[in-house]
DNA sequence: CGTTTGTTTGAAGCTAATCAAATGGGGTGG
DNA sequence: CCACCCCATTTGATTAGCTTCAAACAAACG
């Protein structure tokens, strides 16, 4: 077991840095499209973090239906939360999805044992939870229009691409299960999106967004009445 | 400074329980109900733990429309992501809210120098994890009986009371903008659920469960089409 | 006791789910 | 390389459910 400093208010005896720590333990594995990375039921052995493709975390319900809990993209991390058991299965969207794993007990082990790297837990675990609550909202949106709006402008922002281009990482199937909307409602929301020149499309899931302020909020039409 | 123990595997060391620790620092309030426990652009100076009563954790859209992200019951603590902004504005929905409010700063020192109440914290942040994950299963359901039906099973789990009794801590408007869905809506759900005597009511917000497999699924009509 | 706020009920309109089917694209085997 | 098949995507028609507007009713508060 390697040895971590535990002196207080003096960091500098740290011998490493919490993150470099954290990415030597990282254990890379790539999966295709559609494969499972983790299941609901596993064992939980590792904490991970996307580096490249796209993966969702997702639920299916009694009735058959599949709810997408989170979406991970490049840089995102998952599974830090101390929970003991896995309550979401994990699979990649796409092919050359790249995941780093990290050993669950060793993880463990530093951040009770060291105490920068608890804390860098304790930050990563707070980037979770404001995706989780980004989802909340957009889920709590009324009308599908403002759910694929926000979506765009999250995938604009969290996409590794250009800031207006857009590849997306997942098939319509995905992105309603995302939205909570049927994947016909997706569809036609992208159709009248386009129509309208919001967007534009330069392949089935690329496209590029013209007129960011028509996403913004549905500004175009239905005018605001509140102040 | 107290002094905190560093060794690992022998928690017995430790001079005090770090959730006693927590507890020292408490600084009880008492809200009335729609007042304000913190607003979305206060600073960050607290962390809270509700004691009794309940409070909403919400936003209010650029349309009007509010969305609550998280309904606070006793027990839960919020705040406690090293967030270094708030994003949402917390309010009491009933009258004689207790909550308990400890320095953020002191919370926070106590983090990165006590192993173990940083492990604590950890912890604490896992559980307001699993409701977000909870909630947004919640609001990703396609009906709004399905959303109503998990929303009783989530009240009647969460609150104190008896497990089949259950006094709702908030009005109408309150449950409608957890589900995101109208008042009416909610109204009507509700007198649905009397009707067909899954429910019985002993007062506009207090009610009993009378069959609760119905509100499981709602197994009773609607039959699964897969497996 | 009157006013305000919260809750319920009614009626109309519209959005999105559902059912159904056509189109398009990617991959595979011949 | 082409033809075919499978799956993803789109489009159409119908229907169910929810929002909206409106108003009655109930409850809390001063």
């Amino acid at each position: 077991m390697q040895y971590v400093s535990v002196r207080r208010h003096d960091q500098s005896w740290a011998p490493l840095d919490p993150l470099a720590i954290l990415e030597s333990l990282a254990n890379l594995t790539h999966y295709h499209s559609q494969q499972e990375i983790y299941d609901r039921n596993d064992p939980v052995l590792y904490r991970y973090r996307l580096v490249s493709g796209a993966a969702r975390k997702f639920t299916t319900q009694p009735d058959g239906r599949r709810q997408i809990v989170d979406l991970l993209l490049p840089g995102d991390l998952f599974g830090f939360a101390p929970l003991h058991e896995h309550s979401f299965t994990v699979e990649a969207t796409v092919d050359d999805t790249l995941v780093a794993r990290y050993p669950c007990a060793r993880i463990d082990a530093l951040a009770e044992s060291d105490l920068r790297f608890g804390r860098l837990i304790r930050e990563l675990t707070a980037a979770e939870i404001s995706r989780l609550q980004a989802r909340i909202l957009l889920l709590g949106r009324m009308t599908t229009r403002e759910k694929i709006n926000g979506f765009l402008l999250e995938m604009a922002e969290r996409l590794p691409n250009g800031s207006d281009s857009i590849v997306l990482p997942m098939s319509r199937y995905d992105v309603a299960d995302y939205l909570a909307v049927s994947v016909e409602t997706v569809s036609r929301a992208f159709t009248a999106l386009k129509q309208r020149g919001t967007i534009k499309f330069t392949g089935t899931r690329q496209m590029r967004i013209v007129d960011r302020t028509a996403l913004d909020d549905g500004s175009d039409d239905h005018h605001r009445w509140h102040s």
